[in-house]
DNA sequence: TTTTTTGCAAAACCTTTGCAGTTGG
DNA sequence: CCAACTGCAAAGGTTTTGCAAAAAA
């Protein structure tokens, strides 16, 4: 069998040869870092990475997380959306490509499809040169769940 | 001649009025700020209206700056928008409603017309029930003069 | 060994908060 | 007079940076 049974090993070692092939180093902290990238369907941001990757590895400093999400956004390994607050969210750029809808009262973040702001983008590139970068932002508003709270707590 | 020949003193009293009839008070910081506000077309940081106020009144604070803009929002005078980096910028929200789109090169915020997520805002609510607040948010990119720059130096 | 990466601590950035003193009405 | 507002300074949260020690190649 020479069929890699799990597909996130295939994935960490393509990341982390484009690493290397950067001529950068595998260090522990990358490579737990990565796992976790992997291993996540959801959006982290940096301390919720920082946070696991300490969970097992106590000695990792923050600023190393932060400094290797930055290189691995170089490499083209992953992307960062903005959110709200000022808090940036990290994701593979691998994963399929999609629009980021972040809630502003539960902070939940909500794919949407990839195609979602084609036709804005046409239209701010016609109008006004503009290039919209549209998976760097995060379009905001509440979600679905809020949005019912909201109406039951107002109406009731 | 009782027609006011300033639009803008009207306009002035008129935020102030709505200011005393929340129960709020007259104060210099609070005037200044207003007419601050009115007297630009741009989307100020509050650091920026902090620093217009205080080249005239250098004792106001910048945190009662902060404060003066949150009651003004309160208010529904001014909205504000969130840029990439953690950054808020305030404006009237009288002026014509307006989505915004920020240059990630240099920091200009580019107004566009306020149905421009029209569209986008009908399908994620009928799609995914999350109701979008377009005007809250900026739409990152590069703008015309960023774009063409970058295209200057990377053709050449 | 050499260069890259790290950990730590400190600083930077934007914003909020506590509190005592000032001011508007 | 009294509540609302201010200035100051300190703290909050996120991210960046300087630097010497540690680790990868």
């Amino acid at each position: 069998v020479t069929e890699p049974q799990a597909s996130g090993d295939v994935a960490i070692e393509r990341i982390l040869a484009r690493l290397k092939d950067d001529g950068g180093r595998i260090t522990t902290p990358r490579v737990e870092i990565v796992k976790i990238l992997l291993a996540s369907d959801e959006h982290l941001s940096a301390d919720d990475i920082a946070e696991r990757v300490q969970a097992a590895h106590p000695s990792v400093a923050t600023s190393t997380v932060y400094r290797t999400l930055e290189t691995l956004e170089q490499l083209g390994v992953i992307d960062h959306v903005h959110v709200a607050h000022g808090r940036a969210h990290y994701h593979l750029a691998e994963r399929d490509p999609h629009q980021h809808l972040a809630c502003t009262v539960c902070g939940a973040i909500i794919e949407a499809p990839a195609a979602l702001l084609d036709d804005v983008a046409a239209r701010v590139r016609r109008e006004l040169g503009f290039e919209l970068e549209a998976h760097h932002s995060a379009l905001i508003g509440r979600c679905r769940e809020c949005v019912a709270t909201d109406a039951r707590s107002s109406g009731a």
